[in-house]
DNA sequence: AGTAAAAATGAATGGTTATTCATTCAGTTG
DNA sequence: CAACTGAATGAATAACCATTCATTTTTACT
């Protein structure tokens, strides 16, 4: 990651092809939310990139194919992300919540870019097996992990009455709504107070571990 | 609205006008779940209705705005359904909360294709103003009308601790989220389910009035 | 039945865009 | 410093698709 960064240094023709896909699918992602799914042409992505037309088809194939890599891309973050935090054995079940809540709501996920090619994605789902399970795979990964700490909250903490399963799904939708909300209504809901309602239901659910402070 | 409803037994030639447009729409709504927003064409859409290509330009003049009227229909289907019950005096603050969830719910509203149109143009919003200012505009009627609901019910039930605009918030995000769980992972969540989930979340601010039946 | 008006048709048109590939260019190697 | 290799270019191509409109079909009215 870090030596592909190092390489943009480089003069053009020397990056190699892993940083050259990059940044096409950067381009690509400025593209998704500059003109739509539908709107973003070979020749605007490639433009968008500083580069020439053909460029696409030689590092991709095809259009279909930057699309597919860019989905993944924007997953990849996303859930390595989320795992970092998962894996981190220093932390408590309390703090993991905590951490994934500020993830999701962090200036680089929910970056309005990133949030208009989600939703670009997620609107063709219905019709594009390969964009659903690119999809379902990390959904139900994450679901997994997230369900699992809120069990050992549950647990630890003595909140006899929540229901775990519940908890995450309700928790994973409000998430994703919110993120329409701040993709729709940017000038509404501002990120801060995206991440209090999210904070709001919790405390709801975990009194003694999270405070809402945008009550009463 | 029966009218209309009634001239689908004519012969094809006589539906009015009005006839005609909606079952072009309801042609292009299925087109759009089933080939995704940017893969719908003209000649998807007239075939999708049984009639000939040159059909929708006369009726709607262009591609774009068939695209727009397809929007306005959904939006006024839910907008207008919703008025229905904001409208009645006959409920109480309770019964209109109540109304309100089964009718996000219910089959009218969460079918599939439906969904996945709503998706397809949300995820278009950021490049395309129309779009935007089609959603906006009923987006902030109903927040405006849920949060006197639900300030009604703060005031009479004795819950001082709620902040109706949060909860109001919350729960409509909650909704979205939800209904994007059920377009993307039907096996996963059903209908009743999501509904259980909205109610949760209902009654954990407002106990008295509303109970879960999906804890412990 | 006859006629005019309206609705619908679909072949033809023209603009757009993904893809190809012969050529150019920049690094590398002996 | 050639000769070579692979990356990059962009003009040309081919496929696709929205829109047009001359023609046909249906309906309404006398």
């Amino acid at each position: 990651m870090e030596a592909v960064k190092a390489e943009l240094n480089k003069t053009p023709r020397s990056l190699s092809k892993q940083a050259r896909r990059k940044q096409l699918i950067e381009a690509t992602i400025k593209c998704i939310a500059d003109k739509g799914l539908s709107g973003t042409t070979m020749a605007d992505v490639t433009q968008q990139a500083g580069l020439s037309l053909g460029i696409v088809n030689l590092h991709f194939q095809s259009k279909e194919k930057l699309l597919i890599e860019t989905l993944s891309y924007i997953s990849d973050e996303y859930t390595s992300g989320l795992n970092e935090i998962f894996n981190d054995d220093n932390l408590t079940a309390e703090q993991k919540i905590l951490a994934h809540i500020n993830f999701d709501f962090s200036r680089k996920i929910i970056d309005r870019n990133k949030l208009a090619v989600w939703f670009a994605f997620w609107g063709e789902t219905k019709s594009r097996p390969t964009y659903l399970s690119i999809c379902a795979s990390y959904i139900s990964e994450i679901a997994n992990n997230l369900t699992h700490l809120f069990a050992l909250l549950k647990q630890q903490g003595g909140y006899s009455n929540v229901n775990p399963d519940l908890v995450c799904t309700c928790y994973t939708a409000l998430s994703d709504g919110l993120w329409l909300d701040l993709l729709i209504t940017p000038k509404g809901l501002k990120p801060a107070q995206a991440q209090a309602v999210a904070m709001h239901y919790l405390a709801t659910q975990f009194p003694n571990h999270f405070k809402s402070h945008t009550g009463h």
